[in-house]
DNA sequence: TTGTAAGCGTTATCAC
DNA sequence: GTGATAACGCTTACAA
């Protein structure tokens, strides 16, 4: 059952290293030696050892991704799986395969990093998001772990990033509701250490400030990345005598908690109260009504974060890089503007 | 930077066999070693390699999921992520970590299951589908692969199973259907080699044959588990000279494909055609308008599925074994049922 | 073109 | 209790 490139040698007369040479296609190798060589791995299903080759190679062509516990759920934001379809697709480009490692019972975030990388399962890793001194990369300087954080760090020349300019992508969100006619908007986002979080609240008071309007702090809220707290986020805003009549939420799962809630009290979306998102999750455009949200594309960020680890890799001595990836507002009838017929918004 | 066992024995004054002993906590060494040699793992910021460690203990602590590339984007299915949410609970309770096969290029599912495992990198594999003498599970079996399948395998006695009742649980929508009194009922399934395709197929055609009705083959249609699939199918069916009143779609996806094809072409959901899916992803209930869904409760089985693999690994002699896990119809609005107060329909 | 041998960082089997 | 020493399966100088 078990093979090893001992027994491949021995049956094709050869010996270890040839068999080596073989598997990695060194040119020079007889064309007969390789072909029966070839043969034999086929005659006993051989498959070489991986593990031992991570050993000896010092890599183990393998990309890992630190799911963060402290966001709670993170698996269950949509958010997820399309940045991993993204890292997914450039690492097969590159022949490298992935190591997830979600939270394991009592080991915090920054344990975990430095286990998987310093253990040498992983030859770089990619961080999910970014925090105010984020400990998480501070860990990863230290020990040398090659790094890509998607969102920005707020300290520059630290780790290579990829990252949306979510103050202009919040700023134009909040400006199309502005041009909408709306004075008092609110703001529910993610946890108030996320960089993002605070980029976005940038953008929004950037916008309103443009225009006159000074931000008032009992239109901000900021909860996790999950449903629950866009309700809350929303119960709260429409607790207040002067409520607004529209609301800014950084996430789209943010924005869904925030029109359930809107509903469930009797409120009408957009009539009453806009709503919008980000992220334009493919549940964006069923919902009920239609949401209207930011596209920041999350499968390019994954894609680009797991090309800037790998070109880390091949070339240890690039230099860090920092990319912006696009966003694009897509507009449908949450917000309350007229939705173009034939648009990207629902049942058309 | 990268300390390893020799280094910490060297700093600690003594061998490593005895760091290793201290790292494994093994009883039979004395207390100030121990604490001596912990100390100078801390100064050192030393990690085990577990690389090395894997090479020797013939064993990685890892599970393996093999992500399918003939079912396109599988990635964009919210399945996914729920059923690994699931795997990954399992996994991390046994102190398991979790490596992604995802579609490398050039090599099909088989030879990618077949290296991962005998590539030593993963103890065990998770194979998130199930298809008609599935080729699949005869590699699985060839190479002693410890396997666990989500979905029916049609051969007993090849592998360990986590399924649904897929048969039951399209009888039962079918039959919510039948008694809200729609007759001709169209499908709209999977691709047609999936066990679970054909389990549904048979439960929807048996519910339909014990009230005395034909199946009719033109009702009937199948494709991938995406969007595109499901409009096509919905195109099909409305074209029919004697079309359907209602559509029991094999998944979410296809469902929500579906009504957005019936939408566009002028049909009202559920007044003019009736739909339902299967998975209950959390799209399902706010959707326009809330779409009527079997739960099959995806995260309990990634999470069984794990929790069997382990359990195999613990202890190879064990029997092999298949679980059912429960569904649970959820009845929303566009079926066309009264959606009682209260209950969980959307906006309530 | 191919073989020999050392070594990757651990753990396990003996000794003492 | 602790220390040599031999694996684990592979790659890679260095020889030939």
């Amino acid at each position: 059952m078990g093979s090893n490139i001992k027994d491949v040698a021995l049956r094709a007369g050869v010996s270890p290293s040839t068999v080596s040479r073989v598997l990695s296609k060194n040119p020079r190798i007889s064309k007969e030696t390789s072909e029966r060589v070839r043969e034999v791995m086929r005659d006993l299903n051989y498959h070489p050892n991986a593990v031992a080759r991570s050993l000896v190679k010092q890599s183990s062509q393998t990309l890992g991704i630190l799911i963060p516990n402290t966001i709670e759920q993170f698996l269950q934001n949509p958010f997820f799986p399309e940045v991993l379809r993204g890292i997914a697709q450039s690492a097969q480009n590159a022949g490298y395969d992935i190591f997830l490692s979600t939270a394991l019972h009592g080991l915090d975030d920054g344990q975990r990093l430095a286990q998987m990388a310093r253990s040498k399962r992983v030859d770089g890793v990619i961080l999910l998001t970014a925090r105010v001194h984020d400990p998480l990369l501070d860990i990863a300087l230290d020990n040398g772990i090659p790094t890509v954080v998607i969102g920005r760090p707020d300290a520059e020349g630290t780790v290579s990033w990829v990252d949306n300019d979510n103050k202009k992508a919040a700023y134009d969100v909040t400006a199309h509701l502005l041009d909408l006619g709306h004075r008092r908007i609110g703001f529910i986002g993610g946890a108030q250490d996320l960089i993002v979080t605070l980029d976005r609240l940038a953008g929004y008071s950037q916008a309103l400030e443009e225009r006159g309007i000074v931000v008032d702090p009992h239109l901000l809220y900021s909860g996790e990345f999950h449903e629950e707290a866009g309700c809350q986020g929303m119960v709260r805003l429409l607790a207040l005598a002067d409520r607004p009549s529209a609301v800014v939420a950084s996430d789209d799962v943010l924005a869904f908690g925030a029109m359930r809630a809107a509903g469930e009290l009797g409120y009408r979306i957009p009539e009453d109260m806009a709503v919008t998102g980000f992220n334009d999750i493919p549940l964006a455009k069923l919902a009920n009504p239609p949401l209207t949200s930011m596209n920041v594309n999350v499968f390019e960020l994954g894609q680009t974060a797991a090309r800037l680890l790998l070109e880390q890799l091949a070339s240890p001595q690039l230099a860090l890089r920092g990319i912006t990836v696009e966003h694009r507002l897509v507009v449908r009838r949450s917000c309350g503007a007229w939705a173009p017929f034939g648009s990207d918004s629902g049942w058309g």
